[in-house]
DNA sequence: ATAAACGCCGTACTATGATACGGAGTCAAG
DNA sequence: CTTGACTCCGTATCATAGTACGGCGTTTAT
């Protein structure tokens, strides 16, 4: 098992082939050389980089984020420490933004059991006070 | 205190007033009466609304899903409960997405005390690994 | 050995989430 | 009472993240 043709890849990781065109324009994905006959071939590991990259948008991460994120295991480790503690301090901070919001989502569910939900301004307004960053 | 002019708000909430435009128009925000002379007047409680909107967003909602979010409330609890059931799902699943970058970071960060790097890759293969959602 | 399917490559188009711009009206400080 | 800042509104432009398309070459299954 020497590769994945790019279709099979896609397939495999769950995206478009132009998806993965696109990725490797932006260099979040290296293009294997192409064999002077034939076509290229990705190795399985890029499935799992692809699906990384995937979930990491998934919870707010942009392409560019995720590409410094990637570049953090490249350089020698000068300054990646910085760069990876705030990274850290961020994935923080939005973890507590999504347990405020998952409190929003019980209360609300709550409140349906109630069969009355007049106040559901004044939890957005609580939810959004809390958000002092 | 009557209200805000949308320059004021756009302060307060720290956003482009041109955001606030954009938001009405997609109905995130409904727009005030315009007095037949003089400027618009915004209720403080925006503020929190606009505070919460780009929070949920850093969480990686899109505006169309705040605004699904939004009519949660309004409508009377039938398949309300689905909905928000639904969502709520899908924070968990982006809380531990989060914790599992978290998890990443701490070990490049540590890896970096220990200055050698060079598995990183296998790191991010772990990871998402992990994710069979 | 040939047709259908797939890969390659460049360019074009789409959707989302803003931002900018221009001209006219309004407000408020000096 | 004027001038500078702000509002209003429509339209245009931008960045990001893809997706689609067309023409050509390669591969593979029948």
């Amino acid at each position: 098992m020497s590769g994945l043709t790019i279709g099979k890849l896609a397939k495999a990781a769950e995206v478009n082939v132009e998806t993965i065109r696109y990725y490797q324009r932006l260099g979040l994905l290296s293009e294997p050389a192409k064999p002077s006959e034939g076509y290229r071939f990705y190795p399985q590991t890029y499935v799992a980089r692809i699906r990384f990259i995937k979930r990491a948008q998934g919870v707010g991460f942009t392409l560019k984020e995720i590409a410094q994120l990637f570049s953090l295991g490249e350089h020698q480790c000068d300054d990646i420490q910085a760069l990876a503690r705030l990274k850290r301090q961020e994935v923080d901070r939005q973890v507590r933004d999504l347990q405020a919001m998952a409190g929003l989502l019980d209360q609300l569910i709550l409140r349906c059991d109630e069969s009355r939900h007049s106040d559901h301004c004044a939890l957005i307004e609580e939810l959004s006070q809390e958000a002092k960053f």
